[in-house]
Parts: structure tokens; sequence; C-alpha cells
DNA sequence: GTTCTAGAAC
DNA sequence: GTTCTAGAAC
């Protein structure tokens, strides 16, 4: 921003007399306007009233009236006032311009316009979540909000509007309104608009010159910050026309990049497939699934400023006329796009090899270095090996540091045909094997790519339906105590809101219809997320994701949690505790970090266990989780004792709750906090262990002679479940 | 996870 | 002949 000083110095000399201002500020949760509220209160001789929505109904959500109320009588008594809460749309800023004519002062407005990355960072950090749940929400959230952002215009009554776009933009801007005085005023006009800003373009241009040989740079304006907006620009020869930067009536591109798969060469390097073939192959893949990614990216990355594979990539999309917007050519370290490149990717390709294991060489050690042991882990969870043509997603526990510096969210593992005869399964010279599958290995990566946009976007449409059961609420001028409700401040309300639902078991139907519905959706769209669940698996992640898509079954949700009553209950009572933490899919996956959410799960589950009890004293409750579930997303068993269901019908599934597969809750905990993970007791023996009776352990030679005996068992329930709280009856839970 | 059903067990 | 299990398909 380009403060004008000398305009400054030449205020306040018409006007002696004290004469207030209303400051609106307008920016996302993070962007900074309580510290620019704070600073200039801090240094300013003037009198100022920060009126901000998170403080003023004293730990209540405020509410814009009160903001109104306050700004009113701060302006009678002769007071400026910092408007501290979001107003990021016309419509939330309207009923505060329009202070200026009732009061007769003049009304600014400040637009902290920083990128959304810094401010979901901060949001994230300020709530002291640095989860991957908390901070995908608050990303989520702050990413909504800013597609809803209208930067302000003088024409809706402003006398004047600065322009942040950066730190130095908003330290400029905190002095100089720290530095009015009671008569000073500022001159009127727009400041500080987007323009080829010389601080930040020279920060994206010293990049590009270490990366690329800068002999393209573009004289047209650029959006300073828009890091998403950088490599259109200068990794295709000719990229072309400016397709993308017109803000000509004030219509910002996002500040959030789109979704962006950056991926090696395949097979090129060490599998010495042919280069010119490779790129052939790489070009026409990559023609073929473009169109169907929306906004999504895809980005070809290679270390070496002189590659071969990049230059031909380059020409031969640019002859076929693929939009560079969507596809380019980027020269960096894969595992350092964000940090050292500015090129925010959530995904990356790793050129796997057949066992997925780590080391090896290039892009495949390089990968699992960046992103630690966890990668490895994830892994393992999901395959053990894989053959040359596919591709595997592995969620990236939040825990990799490949997630907190560099943003990637997932890594797909892509193997691809081998030529080179001193590594395994070489194909020798057998180009028409080869370029099948280099096609297939591309085809498989876009694809899973593809579901991993998908399934991010329907998160994104989640989080963002979620604020609205607070209809009551003043939709984005609460943005800021949104997103602390995002982070699971306070949730009780909507709580005992959704605890109404209890009981609904006739929805069971509906439920099992989204159950069909989201099967066949995830057939079509997950095929390749995720290989080892099934379609049929995705239900409870689902309803974990999107839990305003199945009100009729979810009997209480929060930020960290979803409970529904189980769709097929082995027992009189049986519920389920959900995990709502994506990539967290099941007690495998269960690290030290967890134990926050198990604790919660497992708390959420003794409420539920209590309230059942509070109606039938003689149920008795165990709390656990399976070994291996069959469904996606952990989830914790909340379930009577009594398996007097209909629809337990086979050995597995009372093995399933009456065997060390089933892992009681206390226990899980215990070992988490112990050993950082639990014991699983996958073992399929398990499963077909004789049936015994859970009380008197006597062994029934089918399930209908062991149903008909539980019936009329009344033998006490064998000690280890007595101990350390496994059980919980009436007497527990008074 | 369930449903379906062949065929084993009774 | 009927009951029950278990594997395939979804």
């Amino acid at each position: 921003m380009e403060v004008d000083d000398e305009m400054i110095k030449s205020i306040g000399e018409e006007e002696e007399k004290r004469k207030p201002i209303v400051v609106i500020l307008v920016g996302a949760p993070g962007s900074g306007k309580s510290t620019f509220c704070d600073h200039v209160m801090r240094v300013s001789t003037r009198p100022w009233v920060r009126v901000c929505q998170d403080t003023i109904g004293n730990g209540k959500a405020g509410t814009k009236a009160q903001c109104l109320a306050l700004s009113n009588t701060s302006l009678k008594e002769e007071k400026s006032i910092l408007i501290d809460r979001c107003n990021l749309d016309r419509e939330q800023r309207a009923d505060f311009v329009k202070l200026g004519e009732s009061h007769q002062v003049d009304v600014h407005a400040v637009v902290l316009d920083l990128p959304a990355k810094l401010c979901i960072s901060r949001s994230v950090k300020r709530t002291g979540h640095e989860g991957n749940l908390q901070g995908g929400k608050a990303a989520a959230v702050v990413n909504r909000m800013l597609q809803k952002k209208e930067l302000p215009k003088l024409n809706e009554g402003f006398s004047r509007i600065t322009f942040c776009q950066n730190e130095n933009d908003v330290q400029a801007a905190m002095d100089t309104y720290g530095a009015l005085s009671s008569s000073d005023s500022l001159p009127s006009g727009c400041y500080g608009e987007k323009k080829a800003d010389t601080k930040v373009q020279l920060g994206i241009m010293k990049f590009l010159k270490r990366v690329d040989p800068p002999n393209r740079v573009r004289s047209d304006k650029t959006v300073p910050g828009s890091l998403a907006e950088i490599p259109k620009e200068n990794h295709f020869v000719d990229a072309g026309q400016d397709q993308q930067m017109g803000s000509e009536n004030g219509a910002h591109p996002l500040d959030s990049p789109p979704p962006t798969l950056a991926f090696p060469s395949i097979s090129t390097a060490d599998f010495q497939f042919n280069i010119d073939r490779a790129s052939e192959i790489i070009v026409e893949t990559v023609e073929e699934f473009i169109n169907k990614l929306g906004n999504a990216r895809l980005v070809l990355v290679d270390l070496s400023h002189g590659s071969k594979i990049l230059s031909l990539v380059k020409t031969k999309a640019a002859i076929k006329n693929i939009d560079h917007k969507k596809f380019f050519t980027f020269v960096g370290d894969i595992t350092k796009l964000r940090s050292e490149g500015g090129l925010h990717c959530n995904v990356i390709a790793n050129a796997a090899n057949w066992r997925l294991k780590p080391g090896g060489g290039g892009v495949n050690a390089a990968i699992y270095n960046a992103a630690g042991p966890d990668l490895d882990t994830a892994t393992k969870n999901r395959a053990g090996s894989l053959a040359p043509g596919k591709a595997i997603t592995v969620p990236l526990p939040s825990t990799s540091s490949l997630f907190s510096k560099e943003g990637v969210t997932h890594v797909i593992h892509v193997l691809g045909p081998n030529m080179n005869p001193k590594r395994p399964n070489c194909l020798k010279d057998d180009y028409n094997k080869g370029t099948k599958v280099l096609r297939e290995a591309y085809l498989s990566l876009f694809e899973n790519f593809a579901s991993i946009v998908n399934a991010q976007e329907k998160l994104s449409d989640s989080s963002s339906v979620k604020p609205d059961s607070h209809s009551h609420l003043d939709g984005i001028s609460n943005c800021d105590q949104k997103v602390r409700r995002e982070d699971g401040a306070s949730n009780t309300e909507r709580n005992k809101k959704l605890k109404g639902f209890i009981g609904e078991t006739e929805s069971k139907t509906l439920y099992s219809v989204d159950v069909k519905e989201n099967a066949i959706n995830s057939g079509k769209k997950s095929q390749s997320l995720n290989k080892d669940w099934g379609s049929w698996a995705q239900a409870l992640y689902s309803v974990a994701m999107h839990p305003e898509k199945h009100r009729n079954d979810v009997i209480e949700v929060s930020d960290d949690i979803v409970v529904l009553n189980d769709l097929y209950p082995k027992a009189q009572k049986h519920v389920l505790v959900i995990s709502r933490a994506e990539g967290l899919d099941r007690l495998a996956d269960v690290r030290e970090e967890h134990l926050p959410v198990l604790r919660t799960m497992h708390d959420v589950g003794l409420k539920w266990a209590q309230t059942f009890l509070s109606e039938n004293e003689s149920l008795v409750f165990r709390l656990g989780y399976h070994s291996a579930p069959s469904m996606r997303q952990l989830h914790l068993h909340v379930i009577s004792q009594d398996f007097n269901s209909k629809h337990l019908k086979n050995k597995k599934h009372w093995n399933s709750f009456n065997s060390p597969f089933f892992r009681d809750s206390v226990d899980v905990i215990q070992e988490v906090s112990e050993q950082g993970k639990a014991t699983l007791n996958e073992d399929e023996k398990f499963m077909s262990m004789e049936l015994r009776c859970n009380r008197c352990r006597s062994a029934h030679p089918n399930i209908p002679r062991l149903k008909s005996h539980i019936g009329i068992c009344k033998s006490p329930f064998p000690a280890p479940l007595l101990q350390n709280g496994r059980l919980l009856t009436k007497s527990d839970a008074c």
C-alpha cells in the first residue's frame, strides 16, 4: 500500500474541533482486525472505542444490534469507533456505514485483504487448536467467507478506503490511524488498491528468478498475495493472454488456491522411460482429465532448471491449447513447494516403488523424508504394495511436517512402468506395454486426485452449512465467533438442541436410503480414493463429514463427534459415537495426539449410556472399538449387554462384541496414553471363536441357541469386565 | 456393514 | 426337510 504522506500531514488544518470517525474494518477471521484496533488504541491520542461483536456479549454471542448501540453511544460522546467484525459483504457493512449519515461523521473502511492461508493459520493458532480437524475446519470457514467477500467501494458511503494486502500495508495503516489526533482527519479516496504492488511482487519475482529464467515477466496488473496465480504467468512458454486477473469491478479472485496436485514425471528417471514418449502421455492424459477437475489444477514438477521433460510437456501442452491455468509446469522441490516456491499444492504425487517403501532415492526418498515416519505408517495402513499403472491415496496425518509446513493433505503413490533392467518388473523395450501402463498410471493418479477434490468439496460444504444451525445469529458478521465455535468452544447449546432426536428410530429407513445413495456416489466418485474401504463402508464417514445431511439419524453433533443410533443395533441400545476427524478411519490410525478425541468420544459415550440407564436401570453398557471395523471412520460402540436384537444374526456379530476383537474404550485410552497406540486384536480367529455367553461363559453350538441362553442367563459378568469401569451399570451412573 | 443363497449340519 | 453357516456380491 502506498500511503501518501504529504496528504496525511496536511490533515486537520481546517478543523480544530474534535470530529469522530467511524472506521469499519473489513477482513476474514485471522486477518488481524483486533491487532489493528489494539495498536491504534494504544498509540493514538484520539479517544477510540472498539466495537467488537466477539466481546460485546460478555462471553455470550454478541449481536449486531449491540454493536450498533455501542457505536451510537460512543459517537454521541464524540469518540471515534473501530468496528471490529468481519464486515465482508456490503450488506453487513451497511448499517455501520449509515452511522456516518446519522452522526455527520466520516466513515472509513480499512480492508485487511491478506492471503487466506495466513488468516487460516492465525485462526487456528488463536484458538489453540493445531490439529488436522480444527485446522481444516478453520480453513473451510475462512475460505467460505472469502468467497462471499465483496470489497468495499466509495459509493457504499465511505469517504476513505484503505486496502491492505500484506503486513507492511497493515502496519502503514495502523500508523496512519494511530497518528490521528482528536482534530485530525484523513483525506478521502481509495488507497492501496490492487495494482502491481512492488513489495509483494518483488518477493514473488525473487522466487521466480530462482526457479525459472525471468524473461517472461508480465507487466499487467496482478493480485499481490494471490499466490495461487504465480505459475500462470511464468511456466508456460507463451502462456498467453491474461485470463484471470481482471478485478475491474471489485470481483477479486479467491486468495485460497484451488485444489492442486503436484506430480513428478513418472518412470522417466530411474525407470528410464523414454522422455519424449512420456511427455506425450502426460499431455494426453492431462488433456483427458483436465475438464473433469473443475477449478482444480495439475502441476508437473521437476527439480531441475534444464528439465527436458518439463520443456517437452510445456511445448506439447501449448500446442494442444491446454488451459495453462489448470495445468502448468513448475521447477522446484516437490516437498517444499509452498515454503520455498510459494505454490500451495494440497496433494502431491509420489513416484513410489512397488513395495511402497521409503528410501531408494529420487522423489520417493525425498517425500518420505519430508513427511516423516507418519507417511510410512499411514501408507502401510492402506496397502502393502502397488502394481505398475496403479495409484493409491494416503491421507497425510496432521502430525507430518509435510502437512504442517507445506499444507499437503494427501500423498498419492503412483507406480509407473519400469524400463530399467536393473529394477524389478522390467519391461525391457516393450513400449507397447510400457505406454499402456504409464497412461494407466497417470489416469489412476488423476482419478485419485479427483476423488480427493470431491471429498474436500463436500467437507467444505459441510463446514459452511453447520453454522447455519445458529440461524438466529447474524450471518457473516459473526464470523469470528463462528470460527471459535467451529473450534469447539461452545457445543452445549447445539448438543441440547439435537438431543431431541433421540428415539426416532423410525428414521432408520431414511438413513438406509442415505447409505445406499452414498454407497452409489462413493462408488462412482471415490472408487480409487479408498480402495481398502468398500463403497458400502463409507456411510459413517459420510455422516461424520455431513451430519447436516443426516439430521434424522444424528442424535448429537459437535465439532469433534457425531452420535447416531446404529442402523442395525445388536442390542436394545446401541449407538455409535463417531469421530469427525478426517483421516482417522479406525483404531489402527489412533495415536497419542488423538487422546483428546478418544476422551471426548468416551465422555460422550458415557453420557449416552447414562441417559439410557436413567430410562432403563436394568441395562448394562460397554463402550469400545472394533479392532478392525468394517465401516470407515473411527467410531465408538456404546452397546447394552443384553444383545437382544434381531440384527444379531451370526458368529461374527457376536464375537465382534464378545471377544478380544472388541477393545474397551478405557483400555484403548490407557494404551494410547502409555504406548502411543492401541493393541489391535484383528485376527480372524476371534471372529470364528466358539460362541460363549458373555456372562457365565457357557458355550453354545449356534446363534439361536446362544440367543435363547443369553435371554435368560442372570450370572454376574466375568471379573475382568467388572474392573476398570469397562462395564457401566446403574450404580456407576449414580 | 447387510443380503442372498448354496450347501453343510442336524 | 429344516436350520444354520459362511462366502460372494453389493
